[in-house]
DNA sequence: AGCACGCCGACT
DNA sequence: GTCGGCGTGCTC
């Protein structure tokens, strides 16, 4: 009989590797073990495992695992399905979603060490590899498998480890792949459990020590909520570290560590959930009667009525079964307000999980959640959160869900956070509930179609008015020269208003940098970044030009590089300068910026909402970011300095994301009991879409849009496949793309579309062509895509094209 | 992905 | 004569 498992290395490669087991290990190992594993000449990876079997390869001979990390699983058979799914659906090698999925700390690369432990007996006749590794050994105490590797100079380490091993000489130190170390704190406790009279008798005892008294009598009022730590006391009873000490000298006071949660949650106090308005109580129990027949609802909720209260009632519920509960949410950075309201409900029961926290943190919250702790019953994170170990997982909510951060670009896989949830949830047979005010038309669609169950919730929570949306003509306003550097006199007669009263202003405008553009007044050459196919960026604050697309600046000399003049204008409008005009207007209010440029520090956002919320400044003025869910009570004016380039942004959703952006950033306004209000400058006021936002007509867009949809073929009513090509050589990449979508097109006929070169066609110094496929509903999307990997294959045999790039993004969203 | 192997140019 | 450039192929 033979033992063999199949595991995935976390390497781009799509296959599942096999390796050879011994009995022993075969009962031992289970799925989601992780292995150390031998690949290639003379690496050894983390690898974790897929599969058991009995069946020996064909045709190769199977090597033997290294050995076995963990004495449980670190990952689940629910993950297992999941992240097979992910990889198949989003076309991403399995290797590639497992170094996505799990955080880096539980996928150690060749750092194991091995120890000196024993003494060489003079009639062990060592092999000269092994002699030499013994010799250093002596020297070094410790080698990590990669110094081995050094040393014997490419040969199979395993022998020579083995040879060492037989004779005692050496261990292997498993402790180091659990790099992971808790935190740890040392806190102050009295020698024994202390009760009153205990207390009289130790005071007593230190008669005349002053200092020691009061330490004592804190620290037993302290106890009865926390131990502190020395420090935390030496504070709290303002005595300084010698009184410490010498109590601990004495034996009086000990010192004990603890293990302490690297993700802390203050303290605040625990409160209740709010009982629910009438209109979100119906919408509650619609939820849960949708739920009945569904796997999917959406909550369809205007802005400000109160859907997170509806959504901590359904936490709630399940927590009290003890079960796990997924929140997610499309930015966790910019979801400070949400965690804080989250936190007074669940308390403790809430875990925070997000890509950015640090290694120790994102293994920490991991851990918990594989153990189904009381202290991560609730997750709330970004879309990465998806990939954790939940085993008892019976809800999962996504906040916002028409949200593009849900989707993933950098490193495969594309997936979209809401898609796979949706999926994620199957699998627990739990249920999902999608909330948005503006939702997603592909997700209205589903409801509408009754494959998700759609719940509305149209009454603004206290019955706020919604706000007031008007159009502003700039045409008209030049014409009728009513109109002063980029604000409309009636924006401006607003926003004094709205200052004077004492209230606050929101101004969006989408584009963040002092000016988008600078030209050569002389020549009208446009200054372009050097490594993309772009122009820069001027950014007045570092008197800089940057470009957005590769993070290449320059100072800015304006010296045009073709007709030498230095007479540059600026073009374009940019968040920096919609500040610098505001502050000539309105020089005695203050104005802050929130963009990627003002918040890139780590507390930079959270300071500037705060501040803003205590009134610090009047005026905040911002991109996309201040659309995310922000809750300021006191801003009774929005404006849009410009909604032009949002509208016409070349993608099949743009109308759809327009239509969103305002609706959202409108919603930022009025949230207390006054109407708020919205002015939104466009040079087309007629276009149908600015109606639909007037009126505040979701469903009139819906139906316009998905009417487009219908007519062009696009999502709901296909399916997309996005190649993207690159190469630094455009006649190569020009003339692979033209191959692939020749080739392609013998399958997909007029169903594709390209080779296109996108709007910004060149990054970084490498060209750029995209292949769009539209794959109808009812065909069979597996057969489409094993047909593209089955041109790929062919495409990457072609040695003219080898080194051009494919990158492929299942339902893309730009 | 990484890394070894292999086949061609500029050098002590 | 060799050192080293990076094109190509493979990893159980």
């Amino acid at each position: 009989m033979h033992y063999l498992i199949d595991v995935v290395i976390p390497l781009p490669l799509d296959t599942l590797f096999t390796y050879k087991v011994n009995k022993i290990e075969f009962d031992f190992l289970k799925n989601g073990f992780r292995v150390i594993v031998p690949f290639g000449k003379s690496k050894f990876l983390t690898a974790i495992v897929f599969n058991k079997h009995n069946n020996l390869p064909e045709f190769y001979d199977a090597k033997q695992i290294e050995f076995i990390i963990d004495d449980e699983p670190v990952i689940n058979e629910f993950q297992i399905q999941f992240y097979k799914w992910m990889s198949k659906y989003y076309m991403c090698p399995i290797g590639q979603v497992i170094k996505v999925a799990i955080p880096g700390l539980l996928l150690l690369k060749s750092e194991s060490e091995i120890v000196l432990v024993g003494e060489l007996n003079e009639d062990i006749k060592l092999s000269e590899s092994a002699d030499l590794i013994y010799r250093n050994l002596i020297l070094n105490n410790k080698l990590t498998y990669r110094e081995l590797i050094f040393l014997l100079n490419k040969k199979n380490i395993s022998k020579t480890i083995n040879e060492l091993l037989s004779y005692s000489l050496i261990k292997l130190k498993e402790e180091v792949y659990d790099y992971f170390k808790p935190k740890k704190v040392i806190k102050v406790h009295f020698f024994k459990k202390i009760n009153d009279a205990d207390l009289e008798q130790l005071l007593s005892d230190l008669n005349g020590k002053k200092s020691q008294q009061k330490v004592v009598s804190k620290l037993f009022f302290l106890i009865k909520n926390f131990n502190p730590t020395i420090s935390e006391l030496m504070n709290d009873s303002g005595v300084s570290r010698a009184t410490i000490n010498a109590l601990l000298d004495s034996g009086i006071l000990i010192k004990k560590i603890e293990i302490i949660d690297r993700v802390q949650f203050k303290p605040d106090q625990k409160t209740n959930s709010k009982d629910l308005s009438y209109d979100q109580n119906i919408a509650y129990e619609s939820i849960l009667s949708t739920f009945k027949e569904k796997k999917v609802s959406l909550l369809h909720g205007v802005t400000s009525s109160g859907k997170t209260e509806i959504y901590v009632k359904l936490i709630e519920n399940k927590i009290k079964k003890n079960k796990q509960v997924l929140y997610l949410v499309p930015e966790i950075a910019l979801t400070t307000q949400l965690i804080s309201r989250l936190k007074k409900y669940f308390g403790d029961s809430l875990a925070v999980y997000h890509s950015k926290y640090s290694l120790d943190q994102r293994t920490e919250v991991w851990k918990k959640v594989l153990n189904n702790d009381v202290t991560a019953r609730v997750i709330i994170g970004a879309r990465s959160s998806i990939f954790l170990p939940f085993n008892e997982l019976s809800l999962i909510i996504v906040d916002e869900e028409h949200e593009n951060a849900f989707k993933q670009f950098k490193p495969a896989p594309r997936y979209h956070a809401r898609d796979a949830a949706i999926y994620l949830a199957m699998l627990h047979n739990a249920k999902t509930l999608l909330g948005s005010a503006t939702p997603s038309v592909e997700t209205y669609f589903n409801s509408i179609t009754n494959k998700y169950g759609l719940v509305n919730l149209d009454k603004r929570f206290g019955g706020i008015a919604p706000p007031k949306i008007i159009i502003k003509d700039l045409k008209k306003a030049i014409i009728d020269k009513k109109i002063t550097g980029n604000f409309s006199n009636i924006l401006l007669k607003k926003i004094k208003n709205t200052l004077e009263n004492n209230k606050q202003v929101i101004i969006f405008q989408n584009r963040r940098g002092y000016a988008p553009y600078l030209e050569c007044s002389n020549c009208a050459y446009v200054y372009q970044c050097i490594n993309c196919d772009v122009s820069l960026t001027y950014h007045q604050v570092s008197n800089e030009l940057k470009c957005h697309h590769c993070g290449y600046r320059v100072e800015n000399k304006t010296t045009c590089p073709t007709c030498y003049s230095n007479t540059s204008i600026k073009k374009g409008l940019g968040t920096q300068q919609v500040v610098e005009e505001l502050e000539q207007y309105f020089p005695s209010f203050k104005i802050e910026r929130m963009d990627h440029d003002s918040t890139r520090t780590k507390n930079a956002f959270s300071n500037i909402i705060a501040d803003f919320e205590n009134n610090k400044f009047q005026i905040l003025v911002g991109t996309q970011m201040l659309t995310k869910g922000l809750d300021f009570k006191n801003v009774a004016l929005v404006g849009v300095v410009n909604a032009d380039s949002l509208i016409y942004f070349p993608d099949f959703r743009s109308q759809e994301k327009c239509f969103q952006l305002i609706q959202q950033v409108a919603g930022r306004s009025g949230r207390s009991k006054d109407q708020g209000e919205v002015i939104v400058q466009t040079f087309n006021p007629n276009h149908q879409l600015m109606k639909k936002i007037v009126e505040n007509d979701f469903l009139g867009m819906f139906n316009e849009q998905l009417n487009e949809r219908f007519v062009f073929d696009y999502p709901p009513y296909s399916r997309l496949i996005k190649l993207t090509m690159k190469h630094k050589n455009l006649d190569v990449l020009q003339k692979s793309s033209v191959w692939l979508a020749n080739t392609l097109i013998n399958h997909f006929k007029n169903q594709l579309l390209g080779p296109e070169s996108p709007i910004v066609s060149r990054v970084n110094n490498k060209f750029i062509k995209n292949i769009l496929i539209k794959i109808p509903i009812d065909t069979n999307l597996d057969n489409s895509k094993d047909y593209i990997f089955k041109v790929l294959k062919s495409f990457s045999s072609i040695s003219e094209f080898r080194n051009v790039q494919i990158s492929i993004d299942v339902d893309p969203y730009n």
